[in-house]
DNA sequence: CTGAAAGCGCTAACAC
DNA sequence: GTGTTAGCGCTTTCAG
């Protein structure tokens, strides 16, 4: 194994001027660091991160908290791009990215832990049910932390807020078909009690009640987040006389769901999906809901990094989503 | 920040008792421990894992290589759920999970870098297209990590193979099939030049050289990994005159494609899929080949660990699939 | 601008 | 059985 001393010595300089040359420290003469530098690139050295986390009280690495347990999980892609997002970030930043482990029988996993014990200075928690009674720990112990959208939590001083906008992403849904031309239009989205959910049918009813026929009391509908639950609750909607003559889905898998009744003899309408890389595959070209998946990881992950940097926690943000359709054409609402 | 030395000044004892009684030392009296136990519990004490590490010259995590540029992994569940797997295994026996971050731009990001940095003990390369060059270096440079199979490469003293047996899963899906009576069978695989690939095909013809009317020339087509292109190929060839009167497909995504094709009109013929929660969603009930994946990353993780804490690399090991039809029957091939 | 030296919090000899 | 002690490899004062 290879120590900064033995840099050191290579170089024939002292330890502290290899860390030095390493952190970027200025003031340091050019023939200095190139001797430095050569030395390290012939013994193939890397710093001992324990060594210097330990010395700097900072692991240079955050924590990713996803709740595993869902099924929807290891369906949606949505996950796997996140994450993506994240690691651009960290890995840009020099950050390393440790999975928060959950055991699927024991939520009551000590979220700060992981921080408490020096393996990463911060946590993302990207649970969609974000507002559990664990967050309010993290505040407790000044863990710095980065959360979605999540009612009625404090901002801590440490505490990050990032999410996608839903209630902008259903506004969003609700003009686009608006825009189309349809004015019979309705909402197919999941029961479950998530804020996410709950923003996108509330923006959702903003839209209608602008434009729309029906009011948001007959045209959203809450089925369990499954394809074969959207299928069929798709089908029987549309097999009603005063059926939407649009819909939009409110999740992937609903979305894939729709997509079936659809194209069921009988059944007609214009549908707007949740965009996805499986949507893609599975109806490229279909009018879709594009959320900045990918960017949210980045978003957070430098939100984060700022904070255990000793930044201030930056003010809570919002990304937003687009349509696409007809594969060129999109369609963007401005958020106030 | 609480420290081992709060500890045993609270419980009246010297640190390294503390020490000893956190880490499981035997001949400890039950009083003692307990004293301490009750002080850590007070404090909320966590120990620090970098100064535990710079001393023991371990991480106690494990770092996980996924190339992440692929725009199939945000597609197929398998990366979520050997994820999952790995993190199972490795969070039971205390270990943290990192992701190796990956340029998608530049691939030769040094795999060795995050073990010998010290944060990480050793690797899970989960590329699918391991027998690429940088893995030679994680042997020259002695670093404990895990594959999967990939031709060519030595046994390193801390290398670890792992892997889902593929020819024996190709084997099966040809003899699944059979079994159901057909004759006529083909294989519809990706014409990606992976490992993986190749040995399901292998083993799929051995299957068929024991009983099918054509030779494995004919019944095997190998076509883009796109749900779109399986359709097309499925339907394309349901259309000849010979066509299969059963047809497997050897990824995911070509299972959802063949799905497509076999509900046209005029299409007609057994499908055998690559199970997954996405098929489960899309095609519930569908004839399926399970695949262990979540077991791979665990077994992956576990012969990881057993390498980095010294025992000797676990021989060579690999993981089988069976078939699940009718929701209830499973059929298996027994695996020399 | 660079060297010397003091630890970060813990583990692991080594004493007793 | 438990206390004492010497570091792990680095960062960071403090001198010079």
């Amino acid at each position: 194994m290879t120590t900064a001393n033995d840099i050191a010595k290579r170089a024939g300089v002292n330890q502290s001027t290899v860390s030095r040359v390493l952190s970027g420290h200025p003031s340091i003469p050019e023939r200095t660091a190139s001797k430095v530098m050569k030395a390290c690139r012939e013994l193939g050295y890397v710093p001992n991160a324990m060594a210097r986390g330990l010395r700097s009280r900072r692991a240079y690495a955050i924590a990713v908290h996803i709740p595993f347990t869902a099924r929807t999980v290891f369906i949606d892609p949505f996950v796997a791009m996140f994450l993506h997002g994240v690691r651009q970030e960290a890995g840009v930043r020099d950050y390393g990215v440790l999975l928060s482990y959950v055991d699927p029988d024991d939520l009551s996993v000590d979220l700060a832990a992981i921080v408490k014990s020096g393996r990463a200075d911060g946590v993302i928690v990207a649970s969609p049910h974000s507002n559990d009674e664990r967050i309010g720990l993290l505040r407790e112990e000044h863990v710095a932390a980065v959360l979605g959208r999540c009612e009625g939590q404090e901002l801590g001083d440490r505490t990050a807020f990032v999410d996608i906008d839903n209630e902008h992403k259903g506004y969003l849904a609700g003009r686009f078909l608006l825009s189309r031309g349809h004015r019979r239009i309705g909402l197919i989205n999941s029961d479950d009690d998530a804020l996410a959910v709950r923003d996108f049918c509330d923006g959702f009813g903003r839209a209608l009640a602008e434009g729309a026929d029906d009011g948001p009391g007959r045209a959203i509908r809450l089925v369990p987040d499954h394809v074969q639950a959207g299928a069929t609750a798709v089908e029987a909607w549309l097999a009603e006389d005063d059926a939407p003559t649009a819909i939009a889905a409110g999740t992937t898998l609903l979305s894939l769901g729709a997509h079936e009744a659809i194209r069921r003899p009988g059944a007609e309408a214009f549908l707007l999906s949740i965009g996805s890389p499986l949507l893609d595959e599975l109806h490229p070209g279909a009018p879709r809901i594009i959320q900045p998946v990918e960017k949210l990881g980045q978003a957070m992950a430098a939100a984060l990094i700022r904070v255990v940097e000793g930044e201030e926690a930056p003010p809570p943000r919002m990304l937003y989503s687009h349509v696409v359709d007809e594969t060129v054409k999109v369609f963007e609402e401005p958020h106030v």
